[in-house]
Formats: C-alpha cells, structure tokens, sequence
DNA sequence: GCGCATTAGTTGCGTGTGCAACTATTTAAC
DNA sequence: GTTAAATAGTTGCACACGCAACTAATGCGC
C-alpha cells in the first residue's frame, strides 16, 4: 500500500471519528436540552445564532446555512418556533421577496437558560469523548481552534 | 470574561465548526453515492463497516455504534439492505436472541464500487474546506490523526 | 418600459429517524 | 427448577427531513 492510499485510508479513518464524535455529542445535547427546555439541537442552533447576532435580524437563507439545513426544513424550523412566539417573522422593506426573524423577549428568555444547559453538556461529552482512544484525538483538539 | 468563560466559548465554537464540516461533507457524500451507486451514507458507512471485518460478521448492536444509529433505525437500515440483497441476517447459535449480518457477493462488489467515489468526494470536499476561513483548523487536522 | 432568467421562500410528498412498547431469549436469584 | 431481571432485536407511531414543483419579487437585456 503506497502513500497515496495511505492518505485515502487516514482521511477515510478521519470522516469516521469525525461522525461518531458528532454523533455522540448531537444526541447527548438532544436528550438534555429536550428534557430541561424543551428544543431540539437545530432549535437551539437558531436560536443561538440569532442570539449572536445581537439583536440584529436575519434572513432564511442565513439559518439555512447556520444550522446546515435545506430551505424548506429552514422554513418549517422558523415556522415551529414561530408558533410557540419565540421569534417572530419580518417582512424587509428593500426586498420583499426576503423575510427577516429577529428573537422575541420569550425567544431571549429561553435562549438563556438554554445556554448554561447547552454549554454544560457540551463540556462532559468533550470529557467523556478524551478517555475514549478512538475519539480522544479529536475531541482534545476541538476546544483548539481559534476562538474567532 | 473570564478564563473559564472563555473555555466555554471555545468549546461551542469549536462544535459548530465540527457541525458545520460534518454536515458539508455528509451531504456531499449524501449526493454523489445516490447518485452513482444508489446508497446513502449511512448505508455505505454500514457496508463499509462490514467489509472492515474483512469476511467476518457483526451483530446489530454492533452495526448500530459503527453508524451512530438506534436500535430501530438500525433494524431498518439491515432490512433495506437485505431486501436489495446486499446483505443476509444469520441467526447466531450461541445467543439465539442475536443476529449476526453479513455481505452478500452482490454487497462486496456494490462496495468496492462505491469506495472508490466515496474517497474521491471526501478528498474534495476536504480541499474545499481547507479554503475556507472558518473551516479550515478542522478540515487541515482532520487527516493527521493516528491511523490506528 | 417589457419579457425572461434568477433568487427567496413556501408547500406536497415520500422516506428515514427516535421513542416507547413489545416479543423472545438469556442470566441471575434463591 | 421456577421466577424475576436484564438484554437483543423488532414494530407502531409521530415527526423532521430533503427533493421537486410552485409562487412571488427582483434584476437584467435591449
């Protein structure tokens, strides 16, 4: 086996942990973040991603890309949280074609208690994720990254 | 902010960042393997599994970790499979409450077939990433983990 | 201005998923 | 041995998803 498959075989083994460490931690944040608030994991990415946003609004598309959705289940997303008032749609007066979702007072309520959840669980997977060797590799580097 | 805080900010930035990948690159594998071989990439992860035990047979609990699935999607998944006859559920003698699977020489075949757009699409789409700012940390350090 | 391609977002539809409840088998208790 | 607890896998059900087709608004060519 040559060089080249070599790299083919470690990128391959990469994907792998990749996916079972993305595995592990969506399903634990689902669990917990469902039983304490009541929102899904991409419920909760949208709700952060508005919330870092800062008040400011955004469009469809752009939650479409933060929460690596397609548009319609964007559509369908906005649509359940809008229901349960903790974000309201916005017509932009420039393009009416796009529609803005800004986060209502509800919406910044249960994003902060949501966070410390969220942030919590986040840690000890990260933790449980380092005693384990397939894993650990990945999981050491994650909190790495520059901070942005 | 404090030290700590910051650690928590790092962490959730470096799972978006994971998420982020993950999901770029599942739905890229998502489309060329439809469209190419007709799998998903849970089913090429299940076959691909299956073929690392190099002739040898997995039970469902088994197949269920190596996909990151439930026990009831992981019975439906075996069943597709089964039913495209890529595949045979073998009943254990030892534990006859477990069920070994193992692939068919339509499956070996139908995977070495895949395999090879598989890598292809996970090189490119890691190159991609390594372009982009956001991405690129992880994308850079994915293939340099122990080959294990 | 007028018509055509493009973009933003929404809906119909089929399908894969997790949870909870179930059956069947094994293991442990005594 | 008989009964209870645990484990392996399967099914009913509700729901979130992606794709393709659709509507509405914008922008571009001329």
């Amino acid at each position: 086996m040559g060089i080249a498959d070599d790299a083919v075989e470690i990128r391959a083994h990469g994907w792998r942990t990749l996916a079972a460490l993305h595995g592990i931690i969506e399903s634990a944040l689902e669990k917990d973040l469902s039983a304490e608030v009541g929102l899904s994991v991409v419920e909760y990415t949208l709700l952060d991603a508005l919330n870092r946003q800062d008040g400011w609004h955004m469009r469809m598309a752009q939650l479409a890309r933060a929460t690596a959705l397609s548009p319609s289940a964007t559509t369908r997303l906005v649509s359940r949280l809008e229901d349960r008032a903790l974000l309201s749609r916005v017509l932009c007066a420039d393009d009416r074609r796009g529609i803005y979702t800004e986060l209502t007072h509800a919406g910044q309520q249960l994003y902060r208690k949501a966070k410390p959840i969220h942030d919590a669980t986040l840690e000890r997977v990260l933790k449980e994720a380092e005693q384990q060797p397939e894993l650990a590799p990945l999981a050491r580097i994650l909190p790495q990254f520059p901070s942005a």
